[in-house]
DNA sequence: CTTTGAATAGACCGACCGATCTATCCGTTA
DNA sequence: TAACGGATAGATCGGTCGGTCTATTCAAAG
């Protein structure tokens, strides 16, 4: 039990014991000596480290929105279209929420438990969520959508509330059905390739 | 400082004082002893009357779930038609969301407190969600919706992503765009008054 | 008046919290 | 080789957690 001690640094094995026990139990729900006992670090080390619990709660947080950005480059790098593209966290999500155990968006959790205005976890999350609008924005902008701040905010929107069904619901059926949603907005929020239509009421 | 201590029992003043702080606060933030302190009453009697915090817990979701439930009630009442009825819970919403130090639902919220699937939380949240989505599916049944389990599905997703919204925002905005957005889905789903259009394509 | 049962105050329990401190160990670099 | 810095184990800190217990008060019911 517990991460090898060999070939990682005391710091990483920290944020990856860290990040394992805050995503399934909870954060307020974990205590320090958990931590090291599941990293195999001395409790000096998270402390010189990080400096506090909170720091490492913050540290955590911005790890988890490195490795999402980093899943999203990926999966966006070998898709041309604009819909398929904007699709992506979507697509993404839906299958980290098949895996058991899901508790809904880490962010948003940590939010939940702690909802102090100045905290670093605020600051954190402020971070992941400003990066999913600005991506989703700028996909919309550059295929010349007519409103692509307004449209974004809808795409976070069917996200978050994909993601808080999928937490209390036990299934995956609403972020599918948030995708399904966000393809509607999107038919009607990007200029049609061609397609001859009927004219359609504001 | 802290409830009356005449003209209420101990169980309501416990009941008042733990909704104010689980609220305001956060469920595990909260200990026993604040409680005690707010509500004027003696440790034995919460004890006596809830037999432990988990209990206190869940009587506290129940409770705002009746409060929640009354209001929907009353301000269905007075509506006759079919889309303001079925938008209520968005406008209810958006009144609370002003109100500052919003946390989000504070059922999703106990849920990321409390993951463990046979806690009594979970079934407290189930209650509350299901009564959400039996008022809009039954709403649109009435109405002749084509597919009322589908389309209350979709205000849900709405909904919770509105109050997802809100809570990391701190703004209204996401919940009334979530009910603008409900506002169009009810537009497509339920039968036209008349109103001749053109056909649209699935 | 007596009995009963809930409410009271507050001591007390073991467990755990996050955090500090001492002291030892060990690999790197000078 | 000596010095240094990070990692180590583990005792210890004050504080808080949820919960139990004793003993007393008090109002209503018999």
């Amino acid at each position: 039990m517990g991460t090898s001690r060999n070939s990682t640094t005391p710091a990483q094995r920290l944020l990856d014991a860290a990040s394992s026990l805050f995503a399934r139990e909870g954060i307020r729900a974990v205590g320090i000596e958990r931590i090291l006992a599941e990293a195999d670090v001395a409790r000096a080390s998270l402390y010189q480290n990080f400096g506090s619990k909170d720091a490492l709660v913050a540290a955590y947080l911005d790890s988890q929105h490195e490795t999402i950005r980093a899943g999203h480059a990926r999966a966006t790098a070998r898709l041309a279209d604009t819909v398929d593209r904007i699709l992506v966290p979507f697509d993404l999500s839906a299958r980290d929420v098949k895996r058991r155990g899901f508790r809904g968006c880490l962010f948003l959790n940590a939010l939940t438990e702690f909802p102090e205005t100045r905290h670093p976890v605020r600051a954190a999350v402020g971070r992941h969520r400003t990066w999913l609008a600005d991506v989703w924005r700028d996909e919309l902008t550059t295929a010349g959508a007519a409103d692509p701040e307004g449209t974004a905010a809808q795409l976070e929107l069917l996200y978050d509330g994909g993601l808080a069904g999928c937490k209390s619901a036990r299934s995956a059926e609403p972020v599918l059905r948030a995708r399904q949603m966000a393809l509607e907005v999107l038919r009607r929020a990007l200029p049609q390739p061609d397609q001859a239509g009927c004219s359609r009421t504001a």
